[in-house]
DNA sequence: ACTGCTCGTCAAGGAGTCGTTAAGGCTTTT
DNA sequence: AAAAGCCTTAACGACTCCTTGACGAGCAGT
């Protein structure tokens, strides 16, 4: 991240002014609105990394302004406001704001709460599960529930398919007994790791190639198992 | 996004018993810690989609814990804490933190960042890799609890881990015999240092490539261990 | 140089965990 | 009402990994 953009807007000349020469100084390019119709606008045009956002603005409602920009955009929202109200912030976190700071504010405390808003939306991330997981003999359709092995369907109980499912959602990652039971049971099966072991087998015999010794459907001892692709 | 799951810590039960009953209440899987080690390594077996720590915890500061997390996950946090000071939220903020809100607090207000906490992560969250310690030889990864050497994957039992996974969490840092003869091993071992020279010895020779001079797992004599990048 | 301590290394035994199969019994389907 | 399908449970052999003890090296103090 080079040089982030931050979106003021307020209608209260004195508080725009004091933000402007507080983040210019820290390296920030600002760019202002007085009212709603105004920031909009400017959001549009430039894009910015993060939004400071008064809600008593003279045309529209804060919570229409966020909505406004929720539309189309994911920037984060922070939102200033003289209420303290609970309600209010509330409204305002659920329609799409990020934060809510209460005024008066220390400027200290603002500029924290700006630099965690652009730290988070600077990590960016693509959705990495896919519907169908793919190992060459084996294919997993997460969607449509179905399973093939070399082409041909393979029937799975929902027991079976449970534990399957949460391996492949985290193929790679080693998930633990306790949570495969957790999830596939229930809470109170976190202890009977028999099971597992019981449907690690079925489904080795039913998806592996030599269900003696898996490639897919490992074991991690004491620990617990992994889907490798 | 089906079910979130939140970690709470806090080391006061009225707040976990509070917060679990209304987290529950609105759906959410809860999973609480009491301090801050039991916190960071129920975040790494759970995996929460969001974390609300209180500061003032009884083993560890409350940014240390940020840190901790920080170190290999983006798990949104949302910090509870007595003191309203400007200046300790700028540092639980900066250390990581997404969001900050003083006790005593409102029920809808913290459930309402809630909800923007885990909107936000839902949407430029998991992209399929995690955070991963490197150090140009070994990589270790803290969520799929996978170890590589030279690009090569190394296996490591349940109690290989167990070290490793407690000095990597503390890399840089010297962690005493004690401290991980009681977290891996248990309460009742804080004695039994022979154990770790043999599981030092074995990690060595698996990850150092001179195990007689290693360069990451150093021996602090009569203090503990280090793990350097 | 000797002694006492901590650390590193190796190997063997034994405890605990895992894989496998099959049968009983419950629920759902036909 | 019968049949099919599935979850649960038990038993046993196989295997992995934790534990344990013995020994040597390095270091500090005497």
């Amino acid at each position: 991240m080079t040089e982030a953009t931050v979106l003021v807007v307020d209608d209260e000349p004195q508080i725009v002014r004091a933000l402007r020469i507080n983040l210019s100084a820290r390296g920030y390019r600002v760019v202002t609105a007085h009212d709603g119709t105004a920031a909009l606008r400017a959001a549009a045009e430039t894009k910015p990394d993060v939004v400071v956002l008064d809600l008593g603005l003279p045309d529209l409602d804060g919570n229409e302004v966020i909505a406004g920009l929720r539309g189309w955009s994911t920037v984060p929202i922070i939102v200033l406001s003289a209420r303290s109200d609970s309600p209010d912030k509330v409204r305002a976190l659920d329609a799409g704001a990020d934060d809510y700071v209460t005024k008066p504010f220390g400027m200290d405390e603002l500029l924290a709460r700006l630099r965690a808003a652009v730290r988070r939306s600077s990590v960016s991330g693509s959705d990495g599960t896919d519907a169908v997981v793919e190992t060459g003999d084996v294919s997993i359709d997460l969607v449509a529930k179905k399973v093939r092995r070399d082409g041909e369907e393979v029937h799975l109980t929902k027991t079976e398919w449970g534990v399957l499912e949460l391996l492949v959602r985290n193929h790679g990652r080693l998930v633990s007994q306790k949570q495969l039971l957790r999830e596939v049971w229930g809470p109170t099966y976190e202890n009977e790791s028999h099971y597992l072991r019981v449907y690690l087998a079925q489904l080795r015999r039913k998806l592996e190639r030599e269900p003696s010794r898996p490639r897919h459907l490992i074991t991690e001892p004491g620990m617990g198992y992994r889907f490798e692709l």
